[in-house]
Order: C-alpha cells, then sequence, then structure tokens
DNA sequence: GTGAAAGCGCTAACAT
DNA sequence: ATGTTAGCGCTTTCAC
C-alpha cells in the first residue's frame, strides 16, 4: 500500500503539502501542486479512508436506511436509494445501508461509532421510535416522510395531502360525483405511515370541498381479497364512477376485477392511481396517475443533509408537490339520470 | 465522545485490557472483565470505526454493487439486498451501497482507499469489464451471476441452465410436444448477461433431449410488443401448447393478451414462469414457476466473503438449483390428434 | 509557500 | 493475567 509519506517523498516535499494538495486548503505553487500531483499518478496513490476519518472527524459516510418489509412500493424504493447514492457520490460521500429492522439501536450504532456523518430515514412512522433517538444524535439526518411531532427535524415527503386531493379534484373536474379510495392493507393505516393517513385526509377534504361521494377502503394484496373488496364497495355504493388507487401491487389484478364484473375502464369506471410512472404506463389502458418523484426527494435529501453537514440552515419541512398526469383511464363522466 | 482511555480509567485498568475484553482476544479474569464491562455500560462506550480500522485494518464494511438500471428485477434485486446486509450484520460487518455506474473505478476506489474489506458485485455479465479489476484487487470478492472466464473468481448464482431445462421437462412431462421460451427483451441478450443465455441454454438442450420443439423469441416489455410477440409465435408455430416465461414485467400483460387471443391457461395454454413466488402467486390462475431463491444466495454470497475474509477456501464457482412449484397454470396436454 | 510534529482512538506486539 | 508502547495513515495546528 502506498502513503501520503510515499509521495511526499517522490515528490521532494513534506506530507503536510501534500495533504494540502489534495484537500486544496492551503494556497500552493502551481510548481510543487504539479510535481505533487505527478507522484500521486504515478505511484497510484489512495488516500487511506479510515487514517483520513479519524484525522479529520469525518467518514464521509451517509447511513440510509431503508424498511425491511419488501412488497411495498419496492420499485419506488429502489429508485429513491439510486438517487440518494448517486446524488451522495456527487458529493464525495458514500451510502452506507442499514435496514430498518436494526431498529433505533442500529441508528446509534452507526452514529455513535463515528461509522456514517448522517443518516436519511425511509419510511418515517407518525409515531416513529426513532425519532427520539435522531433527535439526540450528535449529527445531522433527514427524514423521509414526517411524524407527528416532527420539531427539530428536517422532513421531507411528498405532498400526500395534495394528491389525495388531486386525484378527487381531477375526477370531480371530470364530472365524477362519487369516488372511492382503494387504499393500502389495513395493516399500513395501522402502522401508523403517514403517507397513507396524509392521502386519506386529503382524499376527504377534497371530497367534502367538491361536494361529492367520498369513501374509502383498505384493500389486501391477494386476487380474492381485492375481488371481495371491489364488490362490497359496488355493492354499497353502486353510483361510484372515480376510483382512487393508493396500492402499486394491486393495480393489476384490479385492473382483471373491473373487467371480470363488467366495468369498463374508463367507459363505466375512471381509475386514478398513486403509483411509479412506469408502473401506470404499463398497463392497458395506460392510467392517469399521480407519480412518486423518488429521485427528486432522494436528491433533496442528500443535499439537506450535505448542507446541514456544512453548517448550512435548511427547512424543517419540504413537501414535494404532486403532479397528476392523466392518460386514459379517466374520462369525462356521462350523467345518466340528466342525459 | 468517550474513548477507550475514559473506560480504561473509569476501571481503573490500560486500555489494551479494555480493548482486548471487548475483542475476546485475550484471556481476561472474570473479576477485570465484569469490571470493563460495566465501565463500557456505565460511559456508553462505542469504539471509534475510524480508529479501529485504522490499527487493524479491518474496516468490517462490504460492498454491495447493484445494478443501477431499474425495471429489471427490483423486487428480487432489493430481496437480495436485504439478505446480504442481514447476513453481513449477523457476522458483525457492515454494507455500504454502490451502484454499478461507477463502474470498474468504483470497485477500485472502495477498495484501494481501505473503505471495505470484501466486495458483492451483482448482475455480472458474460464479458464483463469489472471483472479483471476484481481480479487484481487486494481483497476478496462474490459475484452473482458469473462471467465467461471465471478463472480465480468466486461466482454464485442460480442454476439457469437447469431452470429452463426444468420448465422444459415439466412440460413435457404433461405431455406437451411444441414449446416457446418467452425471453427477455433483446437488449438484455445483447449485453450478454448469463442468466438469460444461460437459460436459453437449458431451454434448448432439454427440448432436444425431450424430442420436443422448442422455439424461442426475446420479448419486449410494452404491451403491443407483448401482443405482437405472441401473435407472431402462435402464426408461426399454432401447435404450441407450452410456453416459458423469463420476463417478470410482462407476466400480468401476458396472461391479458393471451386471453385476448382466446387461449385459456391452463388448458390451452401451459405456462411456467421464472420469477419471484409472490410474482407467481399473485396472478390469476397462480403460476407454476421456477423461483429466484434471491435470499438464498444473498446469504450465501456474504457467507462465502466471510470465509474467505478468515482466510477459507470456498469452491469458485456456487450453482444455487432451482425448484419448480406447480401451481393452476399448466396442465396435462391432451392430444387432439389421436383422442 | 512550506515543513515539522502532535495527535485522532484504537490494536497488537512486546514486556513482565 | 495485565500493562507499556509503538504504530496504523492521515489532518492540522504551529512555526518559519
Amino acid at each position: 500500500m502506498v502513503t501520503i509519506a510515499d509521495v511526499a517523498r517522490h515528490a521532494g516535499v513534506a506530507a503536510s503539502t501534500v495533504s494540502y494538495v489534495l484537500s486544496g486548503k492551503r494556497t500552493i505553487s502551481t510548481d510543487t501542486r504539479e510535481r505533487v500531483q505527478r507522484s500521486v499518478h504515478a505511484l497510484g496513490y489512495r488516500p487511506n479512508a479510515s487514517a483520513r476519518a479519524l484525522a479529520s472527524q469525518r467518514s464521509n459516510v451517509l447511513a440510509l436506511v431503508i424498511p425491511l418489509r419488501t412488497g411495498m412500493h419496492v420499485p419506488v424504493m429502489m429508485q429513491f436509494a439510486t438517487a440518494v447514492v448517486t446524488t451522495a457520490r456527487r458529493f464525495d460521500h458514500d451510502v452506507l445501508l442499514l435496514t430498518a429492522d436494526e431498529g433505533p439501536d442500529g441508528l446509534e450504532r452507526v452514529a455513535q461509532s463515528s461509522l456514517v456523518d448522517a443518516l436519511v430515514v425511509m419510511d418515517v412512522e407518525l409515531h416513529d421510535e426513532r425519532v427520539p433517538v435522531l433527535r439526540e444524535l450528535p449529527m445531522p439526518s433527514v427524514l423521509i416522510g414526517y411524524p407527528d411531532d416532527a420539531d427539530g427535524l428536517t422532513c421531507i415527503d411528498l405532498d400526500f395531502v395534495a394528491a389525495g386531493a388531486h386525484c378527487v379534484d381531477h375526477l370531480a373536474d371530470l364530472g365524477h360525483r362519487s369516488l372511492a379510495l382503494l387504499g393500502t392493507p389495513s395493516a399500513v393505516y395501522e402502522r401508523q405511515t403517514g403517507f397513507a393517513q396524509r392521502t386519506l385526509t386529503g382524499f376527504v377534504e377534497a371530497a367534502e370541498r367538491r361536494g361529492v361521494l367520498g369513501v374509502e377502503t383498505p384493500c389486501e394484496h391477494t386476487f380474492d381479497a381485492i375481488l371481495h373488496t371491489v364488490e362490497q364497495l359496488l355493492s354499497d355504493h353502486p353510483d361510484i364512477t372515480g376510483l382512487v388507487v393508493q396500492n402499486e401491487p394491486i393495480i393489476g389484478p384490479l385492473l382483471d376485477v373491473l373487467r371480470r364484473l363488467g366495468r369498463r375502464v374508463p367507459e363505466d369506471m375512471s381509475l386514478v392511481a398513486i403509483c411509479a410512472d412506469d408502473v401506470a404506463e404499463r398497463q392497458v389502458p395506460q392510467l392517469s396517475s399521480v407519480s412518486i418523484p423518488a429521485e427528486r426527494i432522494g436528491d433533496q435529501a442528500v443535499e439537506s443533509l450535505i448542507t446541514k453537514l456544512e453548517g448550512g440552515d435548511v427547512p424543517g419541512l419540504t413537501l414535494v408537490p404532486p403532479t397528476l398526469t392523466a392518460r386514459g383511464s379517466t374520462c369525462p363522466h356521462v350523467d345518466l339520470t340528466t342525459a
């Protein structure tokens, strides 16, 4: 292994000079700088990460805590993780992957041991036991999603309230008067994950504001559950012509179910999904949807973290505005009673 | 920050004694050990990771290199990553996440700087430019998938040749005489990713061995492409009654296409998929499938790596045997010409 | 503009 | 069974 001392010797300078050439924290004469750079190249020198971290009190590593439960929003999570890594690299940082099942202790472990300089925590629940830990940690963190009490934290999330409302507005604009939200499995609501709750809030409020019927039901992932849920829904509320779906894995089967029940999309039933764009585009017909801008959120999270590491200020809560893309699964409602 | 010196002072011993209590590399009297452990607890001591790494020449971090292109086998990759992290933690290691777009340089960077002790590289192609780099790196690595020239490397993969053959055997056993393999998009074959090629090999060889027709076609992900591909296939080979699908995202739409073409599954067309179990189980009918044991492969990869780190020997190539689960999408072929 | 030297917090010989 | 000490390779004062 080639060390900084080897480079210094090769270039005929002191080790500290090599260090300063590399960090740029001191003005160096063009002559020495080039000589050092040549030596660095010639010897193939790579600074030792641990030595650097030990001396500088900075590991240049960020922790990314991802939920372990699979099946939730897997493709979105991947996009997100990819964005975090890519952006971290832009700022010369690496990413340590933690699964949420290590719990609060895991955060403490990597933080207290100075393995990482800062943390990105995904899938934050309304009453998340990691939140108090994060507050006490001697390093910055950014949460994706936000807890009930977000005081003193930095949180970034899609504005799910607005997302729910957008779906209602889109359908109401098209003349639909009776809408239903087909949500995540009830376990997700019970876990009090913020996003499901907040979408529901936006949906209900917007329905009220627009004066349309807005009913809501959770939905499990099995085909039978979907079939039963939809049948029940349509028998309880036969007037429903607009469906909002926030439950990525059921989207495919749901289209089957509607077909099987004799409801054409969009002629008999308009459908808006809250899901990744590529999922929406893969369906037949392509779905009108509010997409999850995972990449944008990931970028934002890392940028905020870097800002905080450099002593800068960032907003406590950043809500990324949702955008709705109209595709083939929604169309104007034809009111048969007045037509 | 509380250091090992603080703990030593608190317990009235030398710093090295604290170190040895923590590592267990020396026999310590019960008395001192307990005293030290109490001090560790009392002060909330956490060894500094960089200092430890610098002194011991071991970071206790593994690199996990995941493909950046999304949409391929995202859920499988997630399972895999999760398994790697979980198993790494069992061996007291952490996982640094790298995206494949850093290329060979990325591997060199984290290895040469001693950021990591070893690497797991996913999605290895037949002629992978990272392979020569890995060979020269001063640390162990494990590849998921395997390149053309696997000499001196440690590779783990599902036995895709056997997977392709299993599908043929299953269908041939049910009396089907004309089979087709609906493969990945042609770009995947062109990239020379091993798994697609090898499945094809197993499929073709088994078809020959069993004396049945075995044709093959790549398939893109759009609905129109699927429709067109299947129509073409059935018009070229009207006798086909058995389909093997290795292309996870098209599975849902494919069932639609068959329905639209008036082929019932399994009565008119038996279908075997090579995909994750949960995907197979979510379809209607549930699909007979060869699953990708991502968790098992991830475990295996980390275990091999740890063995190598400890100086142990591991096989150059580990092929995980595939298992076929028969579900509702395959049934015996009724030969109308002889019946 | 550059060098010398003192740590950063830990591990692992080398002592006893 | 435990203590002493010399690094690990780098950053960053302090000194000139």
